[in-house]
DNA sequence: ACGAATTAAATTGTATACATTAATAGTGAT
DNA sequence: ATCACTATTAATGTATACAATTTAATTCGT
């Protein structure tokens, strides 16, 4: 997952622990199940354990830790975390065609082409800021917020959706992308809760617990 | 608002550090637009900084602070946080019309009964109570949480609400109850829209930016 | 008197020390 | 061997110390 964060630079200590201490999550670095004790990450990070404890209380905030113990995903867990996907995003998909521009319309279909043509990596990348532009068009903070919040548990599924092909995953985006040029706002927030149950169900097929 | 957290009893400092600045914006003994700076919070609390820090981070995710600053909630806003609650809150009354069982049903009734004869701080409860039902409907902890992090803003207007006692408040609830037990899924999402649009409009009328 | 530059004061971020609580490992009795 | 109990260890929560910033105040030149 590409780093969005603008704090990517100024490197206080705790955002520089957050990052790594996710990736490392992310990564499987650190697999889920496993605990997490702030002395451990703070001597591998390199830093005090105040900034390690601001980072987990923002990864506990994610739901990637819940009380030290890095997070294995249940089943359940996914679809509660995809309903309200689906809410808010396919509220966003009907502002999308009710007001997005042609400078977004060129964004999107940008992403459906590199959906096609990229590698593994950039189509991951690609998927992502797809949402995130059709997220955007919401206009509203808290919920690009909340979207935000849950990145981290959909980009551990999001890779699975993309590395094991999931079928017509592209085609759907495109259709989507139709749709909001179309100016449909019913259709397209109907086509995205599909697009996203559909992702939903391809992950669940995957997961083993 | 009634304290539903369930760290009262064990007086963690920083749960405690959390409630005390939280109560105290909320009555306004901080008002909005102050400096918050943790040494004074600390001394204030009696405890030492490392907790009000915690504190702080956790408000800020409330959106009640905002770089060290008490919020004064804007007409946008409030409105940006309607339009999440009215997407969460419409699919939560649908999951009650499909779920709710005889007990559930009863609390609603007592709740909309409580909002006709109560005094003021009893209605502000039921309220609250009515609603925090309703969203338990969805059965989704990501969800619950959503709502309950937005909780402190919406009391912020929803005394407003309450104390100037907007028309039709109980009214509405009632005819989302009725409609609940009578299990049409579709006009509970429905009237619940229009409820919390009600809410938010009522409100919009007193704001004064 | 006004604004730029410099100094002083306050505030935050981080590290560390200590006290309390939770987890682990022994020990002994049945 | 199993369970209860104790002793040990480890981990967390909180306080404090210090360094790095930020903010406010003061001085100076024009």
């Amino acid at each position: 997952m590409q780093n969005n964060s603008d704090d990517s630079q100024q490197t206080s200590a705790a955002s520089k622990a957050y990052e790594v201490l996710r990736d490392m999550i992310l990564n499987g670095d650190l697999p889920s199940g496993a605990r997490i004790t702030e002395g451990k990450i703070a001597t591998m990070v390199g830093v005090s354990r105040t900034p390690i404890r601001e980072a987990i209380q923002r990864l506990e905030h994610e739901h990637l830790i819940v009380n030290k113990i890095v997070v294995k995903p249940t089943e359940t867990e996914l679809r509660h975390t995809f309903q309200v996907r689906i809410l808010l995003e396919g509220y966003s998909a009907r502002c999308a065609a009710m007001f997005f521009t042609e400078k977004d319309f060129e964004s999107l279909a940008e992403f459906v082409k590199i959906g096609r043509t990229g590698s593994l990596d950039e189509i991951m990348r690609a998927n992502e800021q797809f949402h995130e532009t059709i997220v955007r068009a919401s206009n509203n903070p808290i919920m690009i917020d909340i979207i935000e919040s849950m990145k981290s548990i959909i980009y551990l599924f999001s890779r699975t959706v993309v590395t094991r092909e999931r079928p017509f995953l592209i085609d759907e985006h495109e259709t989507i992308y139709e749709t909001i040029k179309a100016h449909d706002a019913d259709k397209a927030e109907q086509l995205m809760n599909q697009h996203l149950q559909a992702d939903l169900d391809f992950s669940l097929h995957f997961i083993n617990n």
